[in-house]
DNA sequence: GTCTATACTTCGATAGAC
DNA sequence: GTCTATCGAAGTATAGAC
């Protein structure tokens, strides 16, 4: 049994099968991603799938190490900013991330090799966050340290992020009030958030 | 072509079946939902289902409805307590459901049926929190209103079941320690009021 | 209530023409 | 690189014996 013949990994058209991967999981979730759904999301056949990857599970794998790859960035792009958590909060609560990104955790509860990266991208990303915000912050404020802040941080956002998306809107104005109070405090700063985030991305 | 039969609603079987739901999500993943799979985690042929259900999207919800019902009786009970934000983060935080909730959600995102249950459950849960809190709080003590407190206890304590589900534990004892210390500044004791908040927003 | 047997559908994956 | 054609496995659901 001779091998399949594999596709270049700089193909458009490859890129543009991990655009169906994803565009099936937010609107169809994991569940409905098959080489047939996803072939069809991109205007392909679902043969060719088997041209660019050994198997669906590669072609799952290679969306999710680029979707955690622009994570990673945009997380570090964050933490270049005077206030990172306010910035991480704006990340963070970003619905069309979270969507996917609870997509992945409910897939890596059964796959495998999507558990181990989600795993090892939980651990460099907590990493990142460490460094960033004991940049600005300065020696623990009280019992608040770093990492449990970003954490704190990035977990409320993608709730936020993830029940927006279901529909669910109740308390969320009453969340957003009491994270910005928090971070106002913990991150005193003169620029506004969102400015102060654009103008640290372009340096 | 008169209609199948359908078993009793008070079955043994029946609650098997449900009970093989929940087995499979938690072990497997929604993904891996079929009458097969459930019928062999519960010891029963997977023909079964379809003397109990109409079809599979049925036993999913009424799987999902006894589910929302055991958690919603969870937290009112949790609620009942002298500190009900320190109950909430008990049972917020357990894995067990944690994990549960999660796969829920992630059907919920391209299943109808469920998004609407999921949805009113959340605004159901919602409202019992804010009438349980407001009793031992009081008024809202400045930016932490208590819709906003509850969802971020039971946010960040899912969030926390699900990454130690998945075998991620870093910073986790540094999250703990600060959820506890602003809840053991919340809800001093059954005595205490808005004081102790009042204090503790000064660091 | 539970079983065997089966119809029909869709899936992952491969072979080979163009 | 993309297509037609196809295979075996597994899925949902039904019919009917016991």
């Amino acid at each position: 049994m001779a091998t399949r013949r594999i596709g270049s990994e700089t193909s458009a058209t490859r890129a543009m099968l991990m655009d169906g991967v994803e565009a099936v999981m937010r609107e169809l979730g994991y569940g409905a991603l098959t080489a047939r759904s996803v072939a069809e999301r991109a205007g392909l056949k679902h043969q060719l799938v088997y041209y660019y990857f050994e198997t669906m599970d590669e072609l799952l794998m290679a969306t999710y190490l680029r979707h955690t790859g622009r994570v990673s960035e945009s997380i570090e792009q964050a933490f270049l900013s005077p206030r990172p958590l306010h910035a991480l909060w704006q990340v963070s609560s970003n619905p069309h991330d979270a969507l996917l990104n609870m997509e992945f955790m409910a897939l890596a509860n059964h796959n495998p090799a999507i558990r181990a990266e989600t795993v090892a991208f939980g651990e460099r990303i907590r990493r990142i966050g460490l460094e960033g915000i004991q940049r600005t912050l300065g020696p623990s404020p009280g019992e608040a340290s770093p990492i449990a802040l970003a954490m704190a941080v990035s977990a409320l956002g993608m709730n936020l992020g993830m029940e927006a998306t279901l529909g669910i809107s109740g308390g969320h104005a009453e969340l957003k009030a009491l994270v910005e109070w928090c971070l106002d405090r913990l991150e005193v700063g003169e620029l506004a958030g969102a400015k102060a985030v654009q103008d640290s991305a372009k340096e």
